[in-house]
DNA sequence: TTGACAAAGAGACTACGGTCTGTAAAATAT
DNA sequence: ATATTTTACAGACCGTAGTCTCTTTGTCAA
């Protein structure tokens, strides 16, 4: 890395960070980017330069939930005997996570800016750790017995998904007024029901 | 109703139908209010007046679908024996009629308004006569031993409030690029088959 | 070393949703 | 009949995300 890109990387983290401190304080509406620029004396066009959009900035944020999935998740979920079981401390540690790390404003603000089909779409990117993981447990339920055999396991990765898009998007427009841990429970485990043999 | 009345209600209607014409052709986002009221020779102070938003002028329009629900599929489902064929049928109708009568964008247009905490949800109003037939379908399940006992009849309604709205959000971010009259059927059988007393 | 080029950034500008203020005329009160 | 208030509306104005253009300065080839 040459003498102007590592100035160029520095503005990056600078606006970033300013960026995320500022919308945990305030929340991501009540930001603007003439204030992100101004407290970290850069400007539009450094900021433009960096970032797509303002909401890009924490979808940066947002894929550290894939680093948290193969780090984390997944040594932890292996210590499960039955794959029902994987599925459930997977998703209840998924919820914990994104409503403890996350919070609903960046949930809310990442599931909105989904919904911009003018901008990059990161749920509809297939290779990301989450449909691994989750296709994974599906395969290997279906090997043991454990899960339906009349439907694939990619199909049962699409219902799961949805399933938990349903949830999220629930609980963000509920503005997080519910414990998304003690309520994933409910959902999940009638999904898993549905989901598995008999 | 007298004369100004009837003057500003032909004005609101001929902003609503020029603008719901307009998103029909070019879609919400490409559609902007200085053009609804150039084109209906009115002014922002008219639209702004009957309109809270450029959103709100069709969530009339959106809430035609529970005028749907109450006219057309409650007859429908009546003629189903079990709850849970009940069920199914108004989920796939429901699907149907998305589908065909409102449309993806329009679909994603709603579900992105909801995620704006500063406006009127929609989706958080209580009495919509979509909640009022899913409790009584699942309480009639429960009586005659269709569905599970182990949770209430309004909790059945949250699962299934969630699962459909996963299912809307993610046709959404789709693009519409599926039929959702076919995918509805694994999602909300598995949803079904989770819920059903074994 | 120097000159062409390109990357990073500064900041004016645009587009557009939404607000505010002023006004004409209809409704209502006296 | 006249005065007062209210309503529907016009359109100037504002805030903010995102774009465009221009400048600076580091990079690299000769």
């Amino acid at each position: 890395m040459n003498k102007r890109q590592h100035k160029a990387s520095l503005t990056k983290k600078k606006i970033s960070d300013a960026a995320i401190k500022l919308f945990e304080e305030k929340g991501f509406r009540n930001v603007t980017v003439d204030e992100i620029v101004q407290i970290t004396g850069t400007s539009k066009g450094a900021f433009y330069t960096h970032f797509k959009s303002k909401h890009e900035v924490f979808l940066n944020k947002f894929k550290e939930i894939d680093r948290y999935y193969e780090d984390v998740l997944l040594d932890i979920i292996e210590q499960e005997e039955t794959s029902s079981n994987k599925l459930k401390v997977f998703l209840k540690l998924q919820m914990k996570y994104i409503q403890e790390d996350l919070g609903w404003d960046i949930t809310r603000t990442i599931y909105e800016n989904e919904l911009d089909p003018s901008r990059e779409s990161y749920f509809l990117m297939e290779d990301r750790p989450l449909y691994r993981i989750l296709n994974n447990i599906f395969v290997e339920g279906q090997k043991n017995g454990e899960f339906r055999n009349d439907i694939t396991a990619s199909e049962m990765v699409t219902v799961c998904l949805r399933v938990m898009r349903g949830l999220l998007y629930d609980w963000s427009i509920n503005e997080g007024s519910y414990s998304l841990e003690e309520e994933q429970e409910l959902l999940f485990f009638t999904m898993i029901r549905g989901l598995s043999s008999n």
